[in-house]
DNA sequence: TTTATATTAATAATCATTATAAATTAAAAA
DNA sequence: TTTTTAATTTATAATGATTATTAATATAAA
């Protein structure tokens, strides 16, 4: 069901690139692929992996993602947290995804759609800069959020009702 | 000959707020405003500080650019390097202004078109999201870098034509 | 002036990340 | 197969950025 990066593909990349595929980062690979909706940390992933092999070391999860990282299969992101995360790049998408960070309760959702292709002619064009790839994030306030807001708002205004007559 | 945020500004939304501003915090608004196009971080403008007032404490600075990242007087910014940067909120503009990160050199250049207008009401529209600011920054290859590479290219040709015959 | 509050400096503590060194594993050579 | 070499890992120490703490100082209120 899903064109994304597999474990073979990833495989195959790291052979390609004169590494080999040891036990340890093949746990690091997989806790990724099964929460690639996810933005985990380094050590989020290291508590995960862990899991499946406990006697991986957290130094080895952090050089197995700068490793990954090089070779493009996971992109390196931050959220103005404090920390780095680490997002699984889709196998077809030629650009990285967007993200929309809600204020409020801190999820973060994903936007595959390319709408930096004219910005990037824009860049391209007036500032010969020669685009390789890009961070957006949207700061905002979610769909549920904004529902709960207005929720508020009307008990809010009940309240005020009963209290002053 | 500047439109931008002033001490008088910054002094007057600070005493709205209920905060004073202390030579402390003074001296590190100026700081930030001497530096307005650059992308220091908090070390960069202790250090910077230090020169006006050698008695400010390192978490001093830290205090107050939090406090100023609260007051939208400065933006907490960061380009994947391990820190944060804060960059000064020019006064009329809007929304935040945009970034090209150089992979080669590392130089950040400022793009303060509004370039994301039509992509902020697609998200609006198709996320439901409520959009209250954005980050966007391009990774690629300055002009400079660009002609640097060039250059190299043709002493390259030469020089593999006087090697090998 | 006395008292309360805000702010600061100095420093310790914490948290994320990187470096180091010894041990283990896998590949290559003999 | 044994020996040697290189790659990788674990455990742990070190580092660097940021935050918390605490006692001192400055400012405002009573
Ligand atoms: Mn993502
Ligand atoms: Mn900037
Ligand atoms: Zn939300
Ligand atoms: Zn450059």
């Amino acid at each position: 069901m899903s064109t994304g990066t597999t474990l073979a593909n990833i495989r195959n990349l790291l052979h390609q690139s004169g590494f080999k595929l040891t036990p340890q980062r093949e746990a690091t690979v997989l806790v990724l692929l099964e929460n690639e909706k996810d933005h985990l940390s380094a050590e989020e992933i290291y508590m995960l992996v862990k899991k499946k092999s406990p006697e991986i070391g957290l130094a080895t999860v952090y050089r197995t993602l700068e490793m990954l990282t090089e070779l493009k299969v996971v992109d390196k992101v931050s959220f103005n947290d404090g920390l780095s995360r680490y997002d699984v790049r889709k196998e077809g998408a030629k650009h990285f995804h967007h993200h929309l960070l809600c204020l409020e309760c801190g999820s973060i959702e994903e936007v595959e759609d390319d709408l930096l292709g004219d910005v990037e002619l824009i860049v391209e064009k007036k500032y010969h800069f020669l685009v390789k790839d890009h961070r957006l994030t949207f700061h905002g306030i979610c769909s549920k959020c904004q529902l709960k807001k207005k929720e508020q708002a009307v008990l809010d205004k009940e309240a005020a009702a009963t209290t002053l007559p």
